[in-house]
DNA sequence: TGCCGTGTTAATGTTACTTTAATATTAATA
DNA sequence: TATTAATATTAAAGTAACATTAACACGGCA
């Protein structure tokens, strides 16, 4: 599962709004946008996304007061607020403003880099949790190289294989069920039919050996160290 | 990777600002301004620029004011300070003043001048880490001459590809998303296209043989010893 | 000025991963 | 052992990701 990040967009131009939404989509981005900033902070605490993109000249309440709101909130202060300026605006006035490391960007928008800088600044923010390496029985499973050794033979899977089995080696014994796997390893809005599953349990098979996923009928598979 | 430095600008004349903010920044500097002195010290902290250029007559708080103040902070005062001086200012006052190693420069400002100026500046204070000379299996990878010899043999390689190869050969066997590898070797406010490392990775492969970078599909390239 | 090297992009080709669907096999149980 | 439900297997279709090539832009330099 590649973790999709969620945008709130605060802009009263709509065709902004939709430029903006488009392209970040395109690049994988989850985006909720809206015309009116006095709604920004509800669907904020509705959606809790990873980054609010807030326009500053808002009719009703600019971008500083929304930020306020949002950084006075426990549960939101902890997400990075990027403003949109016109060019002509200031910026020393964004810059002045007290913002914590808030980052702004200027108008017009430079669709292409909007997508790279916006992941910059989440990534700033969001440390990623690192996912540990494992070691179960005779495999080691390594992230760092998407490579799984079997004593000391390397094993090469793709993307989708490798999360498969690392979600089961990482609770030996335990069973997953087909659902269990599919919302860990495709994540909670993609829907494929569950023989998926199925199938890349039987290319591991093939791969790493017959006697290391046992199947349970009825319920889902399980690894054994 | 270029590195761009930071600079932080405050001077009351809105309009030298505004001259000095372009000049520098269509020379490769990131630049953020401010016309009240009263700020300066706040905003360096916000911000870690790796220069401060200073009018030293302003409001509220004049340059030297501002320069002890920065001076006395233990996270701010390894930063070059620079006063900015009208012709007719004292500048025996400014020579006078005990400024550590200090400069100052002479308005009427020459644009091209002053990049030039602040670079050599900068330099002067900023050490550059020395990124060590790597020896990777048959490869030796030298900074020094941006040449890789793979056993004796000597290939040279420009310094896109140079950098990146120095960035997957630092960790053998660490997978490098295109993500990483253009915040390493592009910098994180360079926007170019995924697609552009691809075409590194062939210019190398080219140069250095077929083996040496596997690909990891849909993660990234790693680099094998 | 024209050429060369570098860096970037865009277009196209190719690979191999992913998913589906069809069929076979197995296990439970009556 | 016949029936059924569940899973296994396989091949084919679809798709995403990567590789390759060519074209262009730009700066340095003869």
């Amino acid at each position: 599962m590649i973790k999709k990040y969620k945008i709130l967009v605060a802009d009263d131009d709509l065709d902004i709004l939709e430029i903006i939404k488009f392209n970040l989509e395109r690049n994988g981005f989850d985006v909720t946008v809206t015309n009116k900033s006095t709604e920004t902070y509800e669907l904020a605490l509705k959606i809790k996304p990873d980054l609010i993109l807030h326009d500053v000249m808002m009719p009703e309440m600019d971008g500083f007061q929304v930020c306020r709101k949002v950084k006075h909130s426990e549960v939101l202060k902890n997400i990075p607020f990027v403003f949109l300026t016109a060019r002509n605006e200031e910026h020393s006035e964004v810059q002045g403003f007290d913002l914590g490391a808030e980052d702004y960007i200027a108008k017009p928008i430079k669709p292409a880099a909007l997508s790279t800088r916006l992941k910059t600044i989440i990534k700033r923010y969001v440390k990623e949790e690192e996912l540990p390496n494992l070691n179960v029985g005779i495999f080691k499973i390594d992230r760092d190289s998407y490579v799984v050794y079997k004593n000391e033979e390397p094993i090469s899977l793709p993307k989708k294989e490798f999360e498969l089995l690392y979600i089961l080696a990482g609770s030996p014994g335990k069973v997953f069920s087909r659902d269990d796997v599919l919302a860990r390893v495709w994540g909670n809005d993609v829907y494929v039919g569950e023989r998926t599953v199925d199938v890349h349990i039987r290319k591991i098979r093939e791969k790493i050996g017959e006697d290391f996923i046992t199947t349970i009928k009825g319920v889902g598979y399980k690894f054994i160290a």
